[in-house]
DNA sequence: AAAATTTCCGTGTGCGTACACGAAAATACA
DNA sequence: TGTATTTTCGTGTACGCACACGGAAATTTT
């Protein structure tokens, strides 16, 4: 414990070097105006010179206020648990912060119901927020939001997935199709150069399908690389609501005598549908890919129906979108704008060290 | 912006409940004495009722003092370039703390020589750091200076690899049995259910052997858990350090025509030096699996030599050891004792996205 | 030329804490 | 009873910064 060595500098070293105040260089700082241009780029120079940095302790102390940072995603819900990952991550990351007088407002949609989001998205902009982390699933609406919030100077961080329009600050996810092509790999690993494997995609009703197109995309890519056909690539694409419908689909597909798939790659996390159908109608033998680390993924992992399963570690997501924020808007620093993470394969045998993921 | 409405309860407001000056419930907080039995309980009491939590950031402040942690880790060197990836989290650890007046040094011992480990730890003690990331790569020593540490009050995290003896604030590193077992079920998965394995040791002398011993285990444990055997494992240990005479060996085992292995898996980083001999002597079709994103290792994954390799997530480990004695020293709060990182699984498609690793 | 503005800038206070200094009270000693 | 000593505590200043207030100088208006 020792006194502080790395004298910094501060506003009154540069006020004295100027010969003014440290109000003036305060004013200058903040452009808070009132100040001769003369003098205004005097500081401004020394400033430079000197790399003044803030000091952020004492700035936070002294300003008193809070950047209220808000988070638009859906809701945890029944049928899709995917969301509550990113939140905890999000709450992780704010939790870090807080110090700093960052604070966190969290404004939940209903995942399958646009209009919930329009609502939802309007309300949190009443509010006006300096920063905000959103989750783009329709892909129009979010685009929209996306504009109001760069009319009005707040920065936005897209989580998950992107958006073509608009500027934001940040994409911070996972590159689906980089993503689809681990999965091709794994699958070959698998299931051998001559085979039949089955693409399941789980399509929802006007949502944001860039992640699922990707990642089939990615799948079709692999295969496509290798030196010698022989593998056959079937589709299937199901509603993701009607539960029923899917199912029957996908039953016939399966245990048609004639095509037996060795392998099926779910192209989301809704993998474990496909899992709890091979199970029920106890058909073995088949390697299954699919994506995150639901609990109900977990369960299918561990009794081995299930093989690999990708995550897209959505807590990590969360966790570096408000980082992303707190760099820009309190720190002042560039911000990457592509944030895309590791592409996680789980198998039975890690899933445990991935708990918190 | 605008004012920060939890208001926060101040050191003030503790003193005018409990009838007395803040100076008072200073000395109180900081036991630095001199406050009669009966108004220090009093404070303690308000101080437990309210919760209160001391603002780091006025704290900090005031303080105006560095906390100086010390990173005691092997030096890169050519022929282990692994170390230089936790000295980057451990720094990416500090840059994010130092505004708290938290600051590093860096004690660099040689890797293969147990005495500048010991003349390095015993320059490091002399300067009494308040806090110690320790990389126990000689065994016995380490605990000596685990030892010292525990006896002068200073905490320790060790990273990577664990000792027995002695506390320590806490142990960051991957679980170095759990990681076989990982290995062995890709090795399977690759190799099917009846083949010929070679495990391949580089060993060096009176070093840390736990995670060699670790991994090889898992991968047994693996294979003995499968219904029907028919996997045969057979090992070969080779000198770290004698480069050519373990080269030597190695190609016999390979290349011997009685019994060619399907698969390879190097317990450690050296895996490097297996794909180079099987590169050079055009030997393929053969599965191999090691450890670590060395440079040297990514060529061979890239070039599809190697298969899998699992990282230990090295730099993630320092940033995790960093934090560790970050919320212990100033935050004063309850740190993990065991953190294992995840396993992760790097084939060459997800490669790219572990750049920062 | 005096008054009214406007431009420019210095001073002072406070954020919540740490710590030094010294005053008052309590106790010991003569 | 008076003095010395110790225990107990209050006060003041500093950390680096933000921001309000108001004063002096420069400029415009009457």
């Amino acid at each position: 414990m020792e006194r502080n060595s790395i004298s910094k500098i501060r506003i009154k070293d540069i006020a004295d070097l100027a010969g003014v105040s440290a109000g003036t260089v305060d004013r200058v700082l903040h452009n808070r105006g009132e100040v001769s241009r003369n003098t205004r780029e005097r500081i401004l120079g020394i400033i430079h010179d000197l790399d003044y940095q803030p000091d952020i302790l004492a700035s936070t102390l002294a300003a008193r206020k809070t950047i209220r940072i808000a988070a638009l995603i859906p809701g945890e819900k029944e049928d899709n648990p995917f969301w509550k990952y990113p939140l905890s991550g999000i709450e992780e990351g704010i939790m870090e912060i807080m110090h700093f007088g960052i604070s966190l407002d969290k404004y939940f949609f209903d995942y399958s119901d646009r209009k919930s989001f329009i609502g939802v998205a309007s309300g949190m902009l009443d509010e006006n927020p300096q920063g905000v982390v959103m989750a783009p699933v329709f892909t129009e609406e979010a685009s929209q939001v996306l504009k109001n919030c760069n009319d009005l100077g707040i920065p936005v961080v897209l989580i998950n997935a992107g958006i073509c329009s608009g500027t934001c600050l940040a994409f911070v996810g996972q590159d689906s199709l980089k993503s689809g092509i681990v999965a091709g790999r794994l699958m070959h690993y698998c299931t051998g150069s001559s085979s039949e494997i089955l693409i399941v995609n789980f399509i929802r009703d006007k949502g944001n399908q860039a992640h699922i197109q990707g990642r089939e995309q990615g799948f079709r890519d692999y295969f496509s690389t290798l030196p010698q056909p022989g593998v056959i690539l079937n589709v299937l694409n199901l509603p993701d609501a009607e539960i029923r419908q899917s199912d029957k689909a996908l039953e016939e597909a399966i245990s048609s005598p004639s095509s037996q798939p060795k392998g099926i790659f779910v192209t989301n996390s809704r993998v474990f549908r496909v899992a709890r159908l091979l199970s029920e109608k106890n058909i073995n033998g088949i390697v299954l890919i699919g994506y995150d680390l639901l609990d109900e993924n977990k369960v299918f992992l561990r009794n081995g129906t299930i093989d690999f399963l990708i995550s897209q570690k959505p807590r990590e997501q969360g966790y570096l979108s408000v980082i992303a924020l707190y760099r820009h808007i309190l720190l002042k620093k560039e911000v990457e704008r592509d944030q895309y993470l590791p592409i996680d394969i789980i198998i039975k045998e890690n899933l445990e060290h991935y708990i918190h993921t």
